[in-house]
DNA sequence: ATATACAATTGACCTAGGTCAATGTCGTCA
DNA sequence: TGACGACATTGACCTAGGTCAATTGTATAT
């Protein structure tokens, strides 16, 4: 099964591990680290699609075109699986398990940015941070990582740009949450003081650990 | 191949192909018609995640867990294929072709999702109707519609959901589109006049009848 | 034909959050 | 140790677009 996987060097904090249009040819699995990917706009604006902490996977996205829409950049030292796409599609013909263990790893990411796209389109600045937290919380938990207590790898400039806010806004943010007594922040590190709390300033679906869920469904206003 | 494939009677416009956790048997293919797809929020307040025209395939957020995360409504009478999964997954061991193109679909799904995310993220209220308008329109021409001309089946309300935007803002830009010469509008109906300006306003990598597609990496401005 | 209810438009107003600018803090390198 | 450069915070101001409300147009039911 991992017979095919290969553990490459790590990253350091700025590398690419790849760029836009690059070709496909690998999937890859964060070790270790954490990654941003993006999108850019012809202006040179950068976009950034999401972040990416230990045992998740990136490139589900370069399969249709084989080559990959986004890049892909470390934001501390990072080291990374090499998941050879076409070792793994071979494998995957034997065991059967696997191909749709894959399906169900790609349909989750569908679900993730269909949560991500609720996020934008209709939160607040301050409900969409408190997701952010409450999602980051959610990921290092499952991962086996303290819920209260981690370090942003990121920069309030790169949380502003994937949440759509400005940099300020997420700055005068983190200061509000903490007056509040929802949070301790110092430069990177973050302890969530009042979690449940948190998660109400989210206005979601989330306090249980569950992340990125969806609810169900309500009378229906008919139509 | 498509001897598993089953043709329904047509739903009515305001009919639900699905709701919200329904469990999940089947992928549909829209045959004729329209559709949206909606989550909802503990409030009952609905948040549209797409629409969904002919050729197109609905559910693969839905393998992952088993379950519909969204519900699909049709907007107007609507015919559809069901297509049941578990049909379908045991043919991909036969038929090789099958699986991969299965997965390069839920791939493209993936990038489109993340094209939308910029849209809802970083973009302004023109730039977000403009590029609905285009995508329809190119969506349209792919399965041979006019690119020109077409008729809205969704309100300006949902329009307005989708994008992130109050129904007014839709309709006011409508009405400025229209004062610029870009297009007609008449209810429902559309007709695009400049439809190389209108891909001006959208801000994007839209003109040539190639949606969804993403840009060159630019210099990097390093780290 | 008329009533009803919903969809769309338009205007007036207001506010969340963006922009610009000044200042502060930290980490790195000579 | 000091200076530079990136990052973060904070304040003052402004505007894109949201909200509220009135009006009109359109479609369905009686």
């Amino acid at each position: 099964l991992d017979s095919i996987i290969d553990r490459k060097r790590p990253l350091l904090r700025g590398d690419h591990l790849f760029r836009i249009d690059d070709p496909f040819q690998c999937l890859y699995a964060v070790r270790s680290g954490s990654l941003k990917t993006y999108a850019t706009s012809e202006d040179g604006q950068e976009h950034i699609m999401g972040f990416h902490l230990p045992g998740e996977l990136i490139g589900l996205d370069a399969i249709a075109e084989r080559k990959h829409p986004l890049a892909a950049k470390a934001l501390e030292t990072t080291s990374i699986c090499e998941i050879p796409f076409h070792d793994l599609q071979s494998l995957s013909t034997q065991l059967p398990g696997l191909q749709s263990q894959l399906l169900r790893i790609m349909s989750q990411e569908i679900r993730d940015d269909e949560h991500n796209m609720v996020i934008l389109g209709q939160k607040s600045a301050e409900e969409r941070l408190a997701s952010f937290l409450i999602g980051l919380s959610n990921r290092f938990m499952r991962r086996g990582f303290s819920a209260h207590q981690f370090n942003l790898s990121m920069s309030r400039s790169d949380i502003g740009n994937y949440l759509g806010l400005a940099l300020e806004t997420v700055s005068r943010l983190f200061t509000r949450f903490q007056n509040e007594g929802l949070l301790q922040v110092d430069r990177k590190h973050i302890e969530l003081i009042d979690r449940d709390r948190l998660c109400v300033f989210s206005g979601a679906q989330c306090s249980d650990g569950n992340p990125r869920r969806y609810i169900q469904p309500q009378p229906s206003k008919s139509q």
